[in-house]
DNA sequence: CAAGTATTTGAACTACTTGTACATATTAAC
DNA sequence: GTTAATATGTACAAGTAGTTCAAATACTTG
């Protein structure tokens, strides 16, 4: 038997179902990847991963969700959240790792426009919340507690204003102002969480 | 001659250019309040404001736009930016404004909507950016270069920062986390950002 | 290994939306 | 008043969403 290639039609009857589900989330992240969430369409995608319409609708409960999927799948293992012991240069760390992952991997563009389109799809916000941004925080907020435990934090310290302040000032230029940014600014913010900008030092 | 309802369809023909603006805009504000941005669609804006389809191809050159527009014309004079001397009070001041015009006023829902159909809309991007985000933006950094100026902020302190910390945070946690929030982090805002998370203060 | 079940595919179909075209009527500008 | 601009009604092509049904094939249970 010569082998075939992997989205070879094989006419109607049931395939195996991790091939399909494989087939489906390739096809969406290069669609997403190369057209834009709104060319993640079920019709498009079915069409390129060589399905049915009827499957995706299935599997999936909106091409938001679907594209999110995709995209998570691709993204899996890029953040750090290391632990060295000096508090500002972890969060350096973990600031620069974001900044690169958007720049590097091209994950700006996808990025904004699943949050974008999460603002008025509710199957994609939930995905979005649940597997990606909540258990980033949740991270985030641990390397703050230990800090606090060490007394590097002042007691009376919001671990989540804290992260909030880091992060939304990223995603505040993001998408909110449409102002390009890069690493350049990680330092100065990390030091405004940190020491605020009343001190008086220096 | 009686009077005529302001929407009353008076047959083809040209009309009035303001009384076809007002009309339009009328319509796509009530639809966007009432059935969400996705319900903004040229097709029921025309008919609710009973114009023609072709009259908006021509004026908007998206419906994202014609909702921004809409928008703004409503919430024109909300945000106030105070100087009373006091920066932390006038900072309150700003950020419990801004607070209060999401809850109070109905807007989270409006205003996330069309801050996430801007991520795949070049035309409501820029509209949002250039008639919202970025002047609001500058008229806060106005009243901290004031502040700076007067001692009460470091020399070196990045005044963009301190802006996307405060406003970001809370756009973080609208758009991003998608967890509710209100006037009860104003002032731990504030404080983090003016005193940072580290300093020894009590 | 045999039979039954689950599920994918192909195809067709309805309803809806977008965007455009053209002729007609009416106002605004001169 | 005459002319130019333009809003409207109607119609139409193209594309999308979402569903239905039968035929075909993989998985699963006995």
């Amino acid at each position: 038997m010569s082998a075939q290639p992997a989205n070879a039609r094989r006419g109607r009857g049931r395939r195996p179902a991790a091939e399909v589900r494989a087939g489906v989330l390739a096809a969406a992240s290069q669609i997403l990847l190369r057209d834009g969430l709104s060319a993640v369409t079920f019709d498009r995608v079915a069409k390129e991963a060589g399905s049915s319409k009827v499957t995706l609708y299935k599997w999936w409960p909106s091409p938001g969700a679907l594209a999110a999927e995709a995209y998570f799948a691709r993204s899996e293992r890029t953040l750090e959240f290391p632990d060295t012991g000096d508090l500002r240069a972890d969060l350096i760390t973990q600031l620069r790792a974001f900044v690169r992952w958007l720049k590097d991997e091209g994950a700006e563009k996808p990025m904004s426009e699943l949050v974008g389109a999460a603002q008025m799809d509710a199957n994609l916000a939930h995905a979005w919340s649940e597997s990606y941004a909540r258990p980033r925080r949740e991270l985030a907020r641990q390397r703050l507690r230990i800090a606090q435990q060490e007394g590097q934090l002042r007691e009376d310290a919001d671990l989540d204003i804290i992260v909030d302040q880091l992060w939304g000032a990223c995603y505040h230029r993001l998408l909110v102002l449409k102002v390009p940014f890069d690493e350049s600014i990680v330092e100065g913010l990390v030091d405004h969480a940190l020491y605020g900008a009343a001190g008086r030092r220096s």
